[in-house]
DNA sequence: CCCTGATTCGC
DNA sequence: GCGAATCAGG
């Protein structure tokens, strides 16, 4: 398995969701978790809080004191509920399936759809290979474990595979695949819902977000006296179920 | 033990 | 460049 732009660019978005090195070798497919990791730091993506690394620091000058630090809001800041990768698209389907598309890894759909669909409404930019997002929960990720995946022994769809199709609600929308290092990452909605989607702004130059929602990702740190109690909600609220 | 990310180093 | 092996903290 190679990195091809298109898993390149899911790992990215994915690392900078906050999504763990497992969960993206998951949700990618035919990687370890070694591998994503060791691919993210060849790409630069910058470092999440390591539990290994105590966080190195500056041994030079501590004495600016001049500005407040800027630290990510850790409140605001849309790391922890990020899209949570559908299950792992197996890879490579060794049982011959019949006739199915050639040249794209093909997404697992499982939800047999008929024909009869009209799917050209929709302007959405789909990639065939990429996992479909689902989570569950506020905030919460869904881990798949390997006993709870698609048994392999029904790798043989007796039905012809459709490429998952995207909710009305998210046509025109910024999807996680049109994510790109210039347009704002900041979700909009809960993962799952259907009409989650990202801001899609121009980002603040440097920055994943956009001017405005680096605002709510990014604070000055201010002396603890004087800090208000954090809310809660990281995504704009706790789901309503 | 499990998890995590970082790093190394042979390929 | 890639990723398994290894390390080390939680």
């Amino acid at each position: 398995m190679s990195w091809t732009d298109e898993r390149i660019d899911a790992l990215k978005t994915m690392w900078e969701a906050g999504q763990t090195a497992s969960q993206i070798a998951e949700a990618l497919g035919g990687v370890s978790r070694n591998a994503v990791i060791g691919k993210a730091h060849r790409l630069g993506l910058q470092s999440r809080p390591s539990p290994v690394k105590p966080n190195e620091a500056a041994p030079l000058d501590i004495p600016a004191e001049a500005e407040p630090e800027i630290v990510a809001a850790p409140v605001a800041a849309p790391a922890s509920p990020a899209p949570a990768p559908a299950p792992a698209p197996a890879p490579e389907p060794v049982t011959a399936a019949p006739a199915m598309a050639a040249e794209d890894d093909t997404v697992e759909n499982e939800a047999d759809e008929d024909e009869d669909e009209d799917v050209a409404a929709a302007p959405v930019r789909r990639e065939p290979q990429q996992p479909v997002l689902r989570s569950v929960g506020p905030g919460g990720f869904v881990r798949q474990s390997p006993g709870e995946q698609q048994p392999p022994s029904t790798p043989a769809p007796p039905r012809r595979l459709v490429p998952a199709k995207p909710s009305p609600e998210i046509a025109g929308k910024t999807t996680l695949l049109d994510l790109n290092d210039r347009i704002c990452k900041w979700p909009l909605g809960h993962p799952g819902e259907p009409d989650f989607h990202f801001c899609g702004d121009k980002v603040n130059p440097g920055f994943p977000y956009c001017v405005a929602h680096c605002g709510h990702a990014y604070q000055a740190q201010l002396p603890r006296r004087d800090r208000r109690p954090p809310p809660p909600l990281p995504f704009g609220g706790p789901r309503v179920r």
